[in-house]
DNA sequence: AATCAATAAGAGACCGGTCTCTTTTAGAAG
DNA sequence: CTTCTAAAAGAGACCGGTCTCTTATTGATT
């Protein structure tokens, strides 16, 4: 097939105007659906666009009337079922409203956000919803609100922020998480977590950027302090960006002779990694080692034993966080809210007492 | 409705033109990186910009030459592994070139994917990817192509429409899990697919409109049929189109004394339910039963046994589509590509002889 | 029949870029 | 010191819609 010489020349309302005999603002008061227009001249620029296969250009559309439609979603690894479940909840809420989204993937890379964040003001999307990365430099986050485009928050809250956001109360989480391992008499609890830094070496809590890490750690540390565990902190591992590095880091800490008797994950895909690690190594859950993870994953429910999980509503919090944007962006003024949706903990057969309470 | 008085009047070249006192055209050519300027003039048109913070109107600028940089992707059901992984391929191979994506769900239904395809059109997106639902209606596909934007087709193709398509071998790929099975003394093999039709009844081929769906069946009757086994359509179970149908559809399949002593499932969202109800059920595999799926999804591998699966490559499949179609919108013109992308099956520990044969 | 308001249709500016065409400027050649 | 040419800057049309403002038409009122 031949390039067709004529570039598919569009059809715009000039052109279905001057078939149906009207002037242009009247074929585009019916195409538009706006201003009045006689029934009969209505029936006779429809006919002529449908006669001519009209299709607005959105783009134009959008360019004067400055709206578009569209929801940004600027989201930390796609790959992430959580993140999955939570972009899905967000395009449930934004189709029911009749908007779209386009999706930006971050990597949790700062620049890679920001470099989205303009793209997307760029495009002139409605309003966004982002998890940032970083809590450290949130300029481009202040340049969204400053551009006069509603932006929203997911699962990580910014304090020095006032804007719209949805979370999770991950310290009080990741108590409830950690209480149960040590009530089940466990002293040495690792918790892993993607987050990075120099030397995976976890310091304070100073160096942790990402607010939910940052409030599962301390919640974390704050239950084993009260426990009495000694210097609970060297059990923080960060570090846990992929599942390779995952591999080498569990490998790692399952290998020692100071090996931890339990584990606590802070995202599927980490203990997922783990898992197969543990089971590799021989290592039986919960008998020799017990283990939680965050996020209910499909595959936590069909090992043997099924992992305990910490229950997050991923889906309910992408769907309330569009739901706060679009209120907004329909006009609504009011307050700025800060929902924090209820968490369930998951009991299911991972957790026991260490192997040396048995003893 | 009022309309909001314009509150974050933005920055335009006419603007850094009049600081900068140059024309509207030569700040236009600085801030859009074309045509020729002078050093001196560059560099107070860039100071002039960065003083005011001007950030162009991506929307007027492809208004103007008719090109966004946004490839628009349609596909089945985001929720489902299988396309998160291949719409993960896409956004990669799309950034890695400069593009953006847009993602819209059809949900597998026609209309759906007709609405969406209008949706992206009327954006003026540059090129498309769709998983067409269905081969029988697919005018608006050709509509696509009618309006001068290229296409190409992810996982599923249409002989009619002679366009860049990748998918697998379906049909080839269906006869080998079929004869791993048969060949493990199988002769009650049940086929689940999410596919819907009338009365969830298997009739005959002509009613599948899914074309990877056809070839898969097709490949799984002809395998069944030359291993004698006696009319093999009659344990194609259709209509496993949500976790709560395929839980019904599974309850009933299992209950039966005509019980299948082997399952082959369609896809991972189909075969975890499944898995779930024979362990409810107290069914043992391999022993009591078989299980082979399609898409190797996380949970496969960690399962007590692992379950054997179709293991096809879904993010090189959607890289390779988002690179077709890039290279058209590039320019490159050459004849249309079907790509089929080799498959391979893991054998793990999920299929073993029926029962019967142990007596 | 004349006046007036309400309604329907038309004319044209505008959004914020790109791009073609024209004018000005500067440097090289004669 | 012209003359010619190439480079640099300016002017303004254009993309395809929306929307304001103006004009024409209609029916109701007095």
């Amino acid at each position: 097939m031949k390039r067709t010489a004529p570039k598919t020349q569009s059809i715009t309302v000039s052109d279905v105007a001057r078939v149906a005999n009207v002037s242009k603002a009247t074929a585009a008061r019916v195409l538009g659906g706006y201003g009045v227009v006689s029934d009969t001249i209505r029936a006779n620029v429809m006919a002529a666009a449908k006669a001519l296969d009209y299709r607005p250009n959105e783009l134009a559309r959008s360019m004067t009337t400055g709206r578009s439609g569209i929801i940004g979603v600027v989201v930390g690894d796609i790959e992430n079922p959580f993140f999955s479940l939570a972009v899905r909840g967000i395009s449930d809420a934004a189709r029911a409203a009749g908007f779209n989204v386009i999706l930006a993937n971050s990597g949790e890379r700062i620049e890679a956000e920001r470099a989205a964040v303009r793209l997307l003001i760029g495009k002139r999307v409605d309003g966004l919803i982002v998890t940032p990365s970083e809590s450290r430099d949130i300029s481009h986050l202040r340049d969204i609100h400053r551009s006069g485009r509603p932006l929203a928050l997911l699962d990580r809250a910014l304090p020095d922020l006032d804007v719209d956001t949805v979370t999770v109360d991950d310290r009080d989480i990741a108590m409830r998480a950690t209480r149960i391992l040590v009530d089940a008499g466990h002293s040495k609890i690792a918790y892993v977590t993607a987050v990075d830094a120099e030397g995976n070496e976890y310091r304070d809590l100073g160096q942790i950027y990402t607010s939910s890490v940052r409030e599962r750690i301390d919640g974390f540390l704050k239950v084993c302090r009260d426990a009495g565990i000694d210097r609970p902190e060297r059990h923080i591992c960060l570090g846990a960006t992929s599942p390779d590095e995952t591999r080498k880091l569990a490998d790692k800490l399952l290998s020692g002779p100071d090996r931890p008797t339990a584990i606590l994950a802070s995202d599927s895909l980490i203990a997922l990694e783990i898992f197969k690690v543990m089971r590799q190594r021989g290592l039986r859950i919960p008998q020799d080692i017990s283990l939680i993870t965050f996020h209910d994953a499909d595959w936590t429910s069909v090992t043997t034993p099924p992992i305990t999980v910490v229950d997050q509503p991923v889906y309910a919090l992408g769907k309330s966080v569009a739901e706060l944007l679009i209120r907004r962006l329909k006009g609504e003024a009011r307050p700025t809210e800060r929902l924090i949706l209820p968490t369930t903990i998951i009991e299911r057969g991972s957790v026991g007492p260490p192997a040396a309470y048995k003893l």
